[in-house]
DNA sequence: CGGTACATCAAACTTTCGGTTGACCGGGGC
DNA sequence: GCCCCGGTCAACCGAAAGTTTGATGTACCG
C-alpha cells in the first residue's frame, strides 16, 4: 500500500531534497507540496494524504505548529511529522501538543527519515532518539522542568524585553512576571535574568537565533 | 562547457535537493558532495571543480567561512558560492572577506540559484540584491562595529555574569564595564543588557551555546 | 473530597543596573 | 604639536530587577 505524502516547507531546495530522498522508496508517493503553512492546511484538507512532513519555521504568516494543530484537529486527519532544523524543548513541546506524531531534525540521514514516515503512517509515535531521550530526561527530572508559562516569559526575556514590556505583551502584571522569573531562577539554579537566558540556551530550552 | 559543482552541506536532504534542482540544468554536473567543511576543503583541492556551493553552518568542527577562506586561498581555486539559511551582517562580511564569489539564501527559487552559479562560474560576483544592498549600507555606516574590548564584555554578559563579576574577571572597575556597555547599547541601538545580548546573538557577534 | 501544582496578583524592601557627567591617559594620524 | 579614539575610572541618581511574604482561583488527580 502506498503512503501518500505532503511536503510543507518554504525552501524549494528542501522540498526538492525531500522529494528526491523519499521518491526513491517504492511505497512512498509525494502527492503535493506547500510553500506556506496556510497552503499546507488547505492541501491536507483537500487531498487524500497519509503523512504530512511539516517544517516549523515559515517566513511570515502562520507557524508550522499552528498548521499542525489545525490539520490534526480534523477527523480522519493525516499524521504530521515535524521536520525542523534546530531543536529546542519549547519547539518540541509545542509540536507534540499540537498533535504531531513525530519530530525529526533535517540533518537526519535519509534512512531514518523513511523509517519515521513509515512509523507515523502506521499510527505510532516517531520521535528521534535524541528527542525521545530529552523527553525522558524531562520526565525523570521534573525539578528543573519549566512550565509553559515560565518558558514563555523566559523566551521574551531572551528576546531582550523588560519585565514591563513582557507584562504588557502577555497581559499580566509585573508582579506575575517577576513571580514566574523567581521560579525560573530557582529551577535553573541562577540568580539573574541574563544568567537564566544563558543557562536556558545551553540546555536548549529556548530559541536563540 | 560543463560547470562542475561541489556541494558542501551537512544536511543530506539539502544536498539531495540541490542536486535535484541543479542536475536538471544541462550544463551543470554535480561531481562531489561533502557533509563537513573539512571534507569540502579536501575535495576542492583534489577534484577539478568550477564552483563550490558552501553552507556556513556545519555542526561541530570547521565553519563554512573558514573552509571558504582555505579553498579560495589556493591558486586556480574554484569559485565559492555561499548558500545559507539565515543572513546576518557578520555572516555576509565573513563570507565576502573569506573570498566568496556570492552569497545566496536557501529559500531562493531554483532559477535564481542556477543564475548565480553561472555568474560565479564566469568569475563575476553574484550577490543577492538584498545582500548587496545591505553591504552598501554597511559601507556607509561603519558605526556599528564593536571594539574588541566591548565584544569581550558583551560576551561575558551573554554568559550570564553581572557587572561586578565581569569587572573582577577582566580586572576592571565596575565603572569601566558600564562604560563599555553604554557604548555597546548605543552601537546596537538597544537599552538593556538582555536586549544587547539578543541583538548581538541575531547578528552573530557573540557565541551562544 | 482534599492535596498539589499552576497561574495570577499585591506591597514593601534591597540590590543591581542603566544612564549621565566628567575626567585621565596613551597611541595614531593630520 | 594637536586632536580624536579607545580604554580606564569616579560619583551620582533614578529606574529596573530581584526578594520576601502572602494571598486567591482553578484545574487535575488519587
Amino acid at each position: 500500500m502506498t503512503i501518500r505524502l505532503l511536503l510543507a516547507d518554504d525552501h524549494p531546495v528542501v522540498r526538492a531534497g525531500l522529494r528526491a530522498v523519499l521518491d526513491t522508496e517504492a511505497d512512498f508517493a509525494v502527492v503535493a507540496e506547500a510553500a506556506t503553512a496556510e497552503r499546507a492546511v488547505e492541501l491536507a484538507a483537500g487531498e487524500p494524504v497519509d503523512v504530512v512532513l511539516m517544517d516549523l519555521q515559515f517566513g511570515p504568516g502562520m507557524h508550522g505548529s499552528e498548521a499542525t494543530a489545525l490539520i490534526t484537529a480534523r477527523p480522519g486527519a493525516p499524521r504530521v511529522l515535524v521536520l525542523t532544523t534546530y531543536d529546542t524543548d519549547a519547539d518540541i513541546l509545542a509540536a507534540v501538543e499540537a498533535g504531531a506524531s513525530g519530530y525529526l531534525l533535517k540533518d537526519a540521514p535519509p534512512e531514518e527519515l523513511a523509517a519515521a514516515v513509515r512509523t507515523a503512517a502506521a499510527g505510532q509515535s516517531a520521535l528521534a532518539p535524541a528527542v525521545a531521550l530529552r523527553l525522558m530526561d524531562r520526565m525523570r527530572m521534573p525539578a528543573e522542568a519549566l512550565t509553559k508559562r515560565e518558558l514563555e516569559v523566559l523566551q521574551l526575556v531572551a528576546d531582550g524585553l523588560s519585565n514591563q514590556q513582557i507584562s504588557k505583551q502577555l497581559f499580566l502584571s509585573q508582579a506575575t512576571v517577576k513571580s514566574h522569573l523567581v521560579h525560573v531562577y530557582a529551577k535553573l539554579g541562577v540568580e539573574s535574568r541574563t544568567a537564566a537566558v544563558a543557562a536556558a540556551a545551553t540546555r536548549r530550552l529556548i530559541r536563540t537565533p
